[in-house]
DNA sequence: ACCTGAACACCGTTCAAGT
DNA sequence: ACCTGAACACCGTTCAAGT
């Protein structure tokens, strides 16, 4: 209860970029702030400049922790076909618990942990037989497909408390449109409300997958043309 | 000249998202503020308030105009392949082009020509013999790949004033990975300058048209499983 | 109806001053 | 070295007042 006491113990990166993810879990993006941060960490702005950079680098920071924890228990072993969807499905979970790491991963990409990401799918494309040249291609194909389902879902997340609620609201809006100049939209407006975004997800990471391996198999005969 | 002087023509809904357009076009997406508005336009905040809702309102409307007009032109004739591939250039030339619109497509995909962008591709892709019940998840995948790479390139540009530059900083810091945890990334340093954003892109759209038509083949025969 | 511009409630960031 | 908190330079948005 010792609120307004001074902190006894020495703040830290660690401790500043724990207390954002806890914020930004729970509140929201937009809840992230300099100040909101100084309230709970009991400190001052300057006692944070002093262990952060600025706003985007502890943003950065974030993110970086939960993308990189949610990928970091990867199995080995398994055929890569199936590595390749797991890695691809603990993003998206990891995406969907916090979709603030989401819009970060699609905002600056360079940064956090998307290199381990990058690599790791690499390494499985490779495995299932992607030759060289490809890989960088076929690599950053699946990687932004991943980045768009982030977006995506921290854009959905934003929109309102309950996704259900705001999915309600976009399926009531496709239903209005007109079925002459929209008729598959006004007839996907049905589906839409009770489809699954992580089945999606993963239909569309199949997809990917069975285009690689068509590819591959047709490329394999013809490497000259 | 009349700088100082009021404005004798009526402003408009359309007059201030084409001003906003070319700020966002020639200054970025951080110059575009409502005092840089009144500014150009020779006006107050009120009367731009007067015309929008909000500045959200305005990107929104800005970015709807950039995509409906890229989408505009596409054809109707040749084969439906071509013509989604024909729709995904123009999408990606569009958000190469503008940016911003690339990262508000990204940010708020419900809104703005997003609707025009579905329902075509959905259409082609029914055109290319996608069954009704997979149409929803293949659409939805190749839009969500197209968002991944819109917000990639908004981020690119954001980066750095040139593209190149700011390229070569990532392939330099690639570089410097160590080449036991990162062998591909290492290796991929040196792709990374030289290759080409557009035909990568192409690359990944044809990945995925080649996966919906393997899935499609091999679905025709099994249905039932 | 349309517009003006001062005022408000916020931001992220800095920095002289304290311990 | 680490921290405090007032101050600065911005935002988007509102609103009483003008024409």
């Amino acid at each position: 209860m010792a609120t307004k006491a001074r902190r006894t113990d020495a703040l830290s990166r660690e401790v500043i970029v724990e207390a954002a993810t806890q914020i930004l879990d729970t509140d929201g993006e937009d809840a992230l702030t300099l100040r909101a941060l100084t309230v709970r960490l009991n400190t001052g702005y300057g006692a944070l400049y002093h262990h952060v950079e600025n706003k985007s680098d502890l943003l950065a920071a974030a993110a970086e922790d939960v993308i990189a924890r949610a990928v970091a228990g990867a199995a080995t072993d398994s055929e890569p076909r199936e590595l390749l969807r797991t890695v691809a499905l603990s993003l998206f979970d990891a995406i969907t618990a916090h979709p603030w790491a989401g819009a970060q991963l699609a905002r600056e990409p360079w940064r956090s942990a998307l290199l381990d990401i990058y690599e790791s799918i690499g390494a499985h494309l490779e495995a299932l037989g992607v030759p060289e040249p490809a890989l960088f291609d076929s690599a950053g194909a699946l990687v932004n497909y991943i980045l768009g389902v982030a977006g995506q879902n921290a854009a959905t997340a934003r929109a309102g408390a309950h996704r259900t609620a705001s999915l309600a609201a976009v399926a009531a809006q496709w239903e209005r449109l007109d079925p002459a100049r929209y008729p598959r939209l006004h007839k996907a407006a049905a589906q839409l409300p009770e489809h699954d975004d992580r089945e999606q997800f993963l239909a569309g990471v199949d997809l990917f997958l069975a285009g690689v391996e068509a590819v591959h198999r047709r490329g394999a005969s013809d490497r000259s043309s």
